[in-house]
DNA sequence: GAGCGAAATGAATAGAAATTCATTCTTATG
DNA sequence: CATAAGAATGAATTTCTATTCATTTCGCTC
């Protein structure tokens, strides 16, 4: 097995075990087994458990970030990057589940040192939302007097409320079409101009 | 001094400690150093640590459905209902920020065995908003094709998010005035039937 | 298939912190 | 003010687990 492999095996493990017990709750033995390697072997790839957690955000992250800004990139109306935001976050959710435990574990820890490295990459992910609340302003779309600032947190909240609904229960009344609509749907009627 | 000033004062302590630092990182000596007590003392009153983060959410979150219930019950109309849980919610994030801080963190936990308590309650209060939805469209005001569901997590998660704004950073761009009402005029709008 | 470096192993170590408990202090009562 | 019951203390103990490292296994080359 290459040596990159098993950087990601690992990581893999970490994911699945930080997903379901938290960062403080899981053992390195947990994830080592779940790696099925030896705990020494962990830490030949890792400095220490606290970096397995960094490289997971740094890692993963980025790449949901780099995703979600190419697929609005085809899309010129706002009303419709809203809703392809909705989406498209809605389905990382259900694809990537453990990861996005991880997050919503994670993210809110106030654990001081990562706080800061955490909210830049979050912060950059939100703010694609006050940039489109923004544009459908510029263009007439939507009422001016909102605050894009509260918006895009009233917006991110919403579907971040609606996967953890789905992550901590196991709860799957609602599709994820059905969501990313309504919830988009409920937004677009409440900031739109009447036409 | 009595009993259960001690009682309190340790839970006010461990409050402090737990909404900066979180449960896990939290030290018992920590909350015994801010309570003023010997760390010994507070095995007098609780049996362990993750006693102190129960009775925390046992007490504490119980006052918080009853305040809000009873802010609520001097209302009638819905979509003003609605304005009063977003106000009452926020206002409350800021006046108890140390507990809000605590539910932040604690309620995303998966710690499998508390999470059956902690989600019992607060299905308690994320349910009084569906209430309010489905009042507002058996009366003929909300869209009756909308998901209370949906609408309750949404509107939670929108207040929720705020919260966190106001919480991990420590932002206050905006007043909790302004932010109740533009959620709640997001949300009106979003969900009330053209007139 | 011998020999070598790299990779992996997992038992042993070390450190941190929760919990205990023998001792000391407080308070109430006669 | 003597005394006993209840509270409080904090040093000592115990537990738990991240991390280390001496040893073994693997994969390659000649």
């Amino acid at each position: 097995m290459k040596k990159a492999d098993k950087h990601q095996k690992i990581l893999v493990a970490a994911t699945k075990v930080f997903g379901s017990k938290g960062f403080f709750s899981a053992r390195i033995s947990d994830i080592a087994k779940e790696a099925k390697v030896a705990d020494g072997t962990i830490y030949l790839y890792f400095h220490n458990k606290y970096d397995i957690l960094l490289t997971l955000f740094e890692e993963e992250i980025a790449k949901l970030i780099v995703d979600i800004k190419a697929a609005l990139a085809q899309e010129e109306d706002p009303r419709r990057k809203l809703y392809i935001f909705a989406l498209h976050h809605l389905k990382l959710v259900i694809e990537k589940k453990e990861l996005a435990e991880v997050l919503q574990m994670e993210l809110r820890q106030s654990s001081d040192s990562v706080k800061e490295y955490r909210i830049t990459k979050f912060v950059d992910y939100v703010n694609i939302i006050s940039g489109i609340i923004h544009q459908g302003q510029k263009s007439g779309i939507f009422r001016p007097e909102l605050k894009p600032g509260i918006i895009k947190r009233a917006f991110f909240g919403a579907l971040d409320e609606m996967s953890r609904l789905w992550i901590l229960n196991s709860d799957h009344s609602y599709t994820v079409d059905d969501t990313a609509d309504e919830i988009s749907s409920i937004f677009l009627n409440g900031i739109s101009l009447p036409t």
